[in-house]
DNA sequence: ACCCCAAATTCATATTTTGAACTCAGCATA
DNA sequence: TATGCTGAGTTCAAAATATGAATTTGGGGT
């Protein structure tokens, strides 16, 4: 009766385990309003201001203000008081080592709709190595050994954070 | 005056280069409203038919009737009819390739929901190779020799499809 | 003919988002 | 001392979305 998972085998069956302290979930809580992935993905092309973001992104300003200070309470982004030459202090938007740790996730979004949304090959984009200029892609690779492995390869099992269904 | 991006190095500027043809918003446009990677992250784990994941979001039903319909459209998933014996035919959501291949967005929200959202070492779902059972992550690799990368060694530079704004 | 079930749809009420206008603080200029 | 400018917001009314409960739909089984 219950079909396999795309990403998983035979057993255990992941649908028998509570959802509460589902990482996606969690992290969705933060990040899934509007406008803040594309806040984050401007933070990571290193717009740093209210103003030009607000101009690039065409949000409206309280919306980016709640989400600017939505980030910052998460601990994602942080003020940082600068002052340019003859003119009052002020503050930039700057990632922290939480907020860069979404790198992944954008890069993420990035390929898939490199892959999917836009015309094959004009993405505005290319990821490279900064010494070499080689492309760079996201991959799953195996533990241990570094050996990429294909999506085909994936398992999901449950977790020592799993938390069993009561009457599965 | 322009400081350097998070991922990038001196120039250019990908900041002087347009944004309507971003892929990330490409991706968010598809996939972000509310509920929507909760209902992909409820198909990897092998729900497929409507109560159940609406038992498991708690998503109100008409809104995840909308998602469903809306991902349908966009080639993600796929209504597949199916009769389970002594019922009548109904019919179950599937992923498509389309939908597959988001399989590294739904990782990256994981792995960082587990770095940064829940209690450390408690993550409820572990990814594994399925023939080995070793761990497996998402990393950035090189092109070529697929060698890792860390996210400081990347750098964005415009890509095929970048398009200059005017009056930089 | 009547009941059951999965898969929705409807509808009234809440919550969010939008866009334009307004505020505020401090430097510059007169 | 007043006036203006600029970046970074806040306010507010209208529009769009989300919520949750109740209802509908289309078969099949008894």
């Amino acid at each position: 009766m219950r079909e396999p998972p795309v990403t998983g085998g035979r057993s255990p069956d992941l649908r028998d385990y509570e959802t509460s302290n589902c990482p996606v979930a969690g992290a969705m809580d933060i990040l899934g309003e509007k406008w803040t992935l594309l806040v984050l993905r401007d933070l990571f092309a290193g717009v740093r201001r209210f103003d030009e973001m607000q101009a690039r992104l065409g949000a409206p300003r309280a919306l980016l203000s709640k989400r600017l200070r939505r980030l910052e309470d998460a601990g994602i982004v942080q003020r940082v008081a600068y002052r340019e030459p003859g003119a009052r202090a002020r503050h930039e938007y700057r990632l922290t080592d939480k907020g860069k740790d979404l790198n992944t996730i954008l890069v993420a979004l990035k390929e898939w709709g490199d892959r999917w949304v836009n015309a094959p090959g004009r993405a505005p984009t290319d990821l490279v190595d900064r010494e070499t200029g080689a492309p760079v892609r996201l991959a799953l690779v195996r533990g241990g050994d570094g050996r990429e492995v294909t999506a085909r390869d994936l398992r999901m099992v449950p977790g020592p954070g799993a938390i069993p269904k009561r009457q599965a």
